[in-house]
DNA sequence: CACTTTATGTCAGTGTTGTTGACATTCCAA
DNA sequence: TTGGAATGTCAACAACACTGACATAAAGTG
């Protein structure tokens, strides 16, 4: 499977052997990130959902259950398993809201913060590893296309909507 | 991977932040990553295992059913649920291996084929879309950082040994 | 106030994908 | 001939997603 022509570089970079290299990196990259914390999850007798509810709940402090399953994209039934392990386990914290006492204000509790920092931790070291061994200009550009490879929506929600410089 | 200098960005690009941009970012875009296969997979009754399988019966083609183990790190007894139903469906061909007949070696069908063809079609679609947006440079450094987040094990095995930086 | 909508929780069922464990068959190799 | 490797299959189970239906409480609206 040959075809490396040397042409002009918008041409080479977009071709089918390109395409499909990225693509087998995007999944096989996915199973490394997510490898080192499931095996502190599964220690706890928690999945990938978990670990996703503790970093948003970590990342927005009081968020409210709808928040957070426009964030995650699941249903209800679904969130509201993975919830009611956490709070149950003393992990995740449910206070009614104030100003409308329907909703619930979702915070970690101590013991959520540590499972969440030690997941985080190990997340991050394989990140941080990559990173170095990628270096800085590669990191941008790691993030330029994860970022244009995300639905709109996410990236609405993520990105400041005022590129570079914001207040 | 050598020929690294701490530079005094070296210590700045490794924030926090720059670390949970990074890690969300790889979260969200996987799923729009996957998004697209999921639907035409969901129209067929199928997964993504099954777009798994096909993409990398595609890759190569003839490969065994252990050999697709070792790509795919599960157990034989969930790639077996899946090649059956790719087999059942005429989307599969497993042939008895000529040299050691306990192997079977797999080949997609021209139906297999067709299918393949369109998941690859839409997911490269998003793909290319996101590497247009982000530029040539950036490809490359998308590249470089999932390949050093992958494990050594997959990076080994799709990354050509010779494909060393000059330092 | 009556009515509707919203936010949340819950029950029941289903499907995909992963896991372990056990067991059978086939066949290469020492 | 015996051991082990490659494969297939059965059963059970768990995580995590889905749909659909229903309940409750509170907020918003006429």
């Amino acid at each position: 499977m040959g075809g490396q022509r040397p042409g002009p570089e918008t041409l080479l970079f977009l071709t089918d052997e390109q395409l499909r290299r990225g693509i087998e990196a995007m999944y096989f990259a996915y199973r490394g990130f997510t490898a080192d914390p499931d095996r502190i999850l599964a220690e706890h007798g928690y999945g990938r959902a978990h670990h996703r509810a503790l970093h948003f709940i970590n990342r927005f402090p009081g968020t409210t259950v709808n928040n957070l399953l426009g964030i995650l994209g699941v249903t209800k039934q679904s969130l509201n398993r993975v919830l009611r392990s956490l709070i149950d386990d003393g992990l995740v914290d449910s206070r009614v809201g104030t100003r409308d006492k329907r909703e619930r204000h979702l915070h970690l509790t101590e013991r959520g913060q540590d499972l969440e920092q030690t997941l985080s931790e190990v997340q991050a070291r394989r990140v941080r590893a990559a990173y170095r061994a990628a270096g800085p200009e590669a990191v941008l550009g790691f993030r330029r296309v994860l970022e244009a490879m995300m639905d709109a929506d996410q990236r609405r929600q993520f990105l400041p909507p005022a590129e570079e410089k914001t207040p």
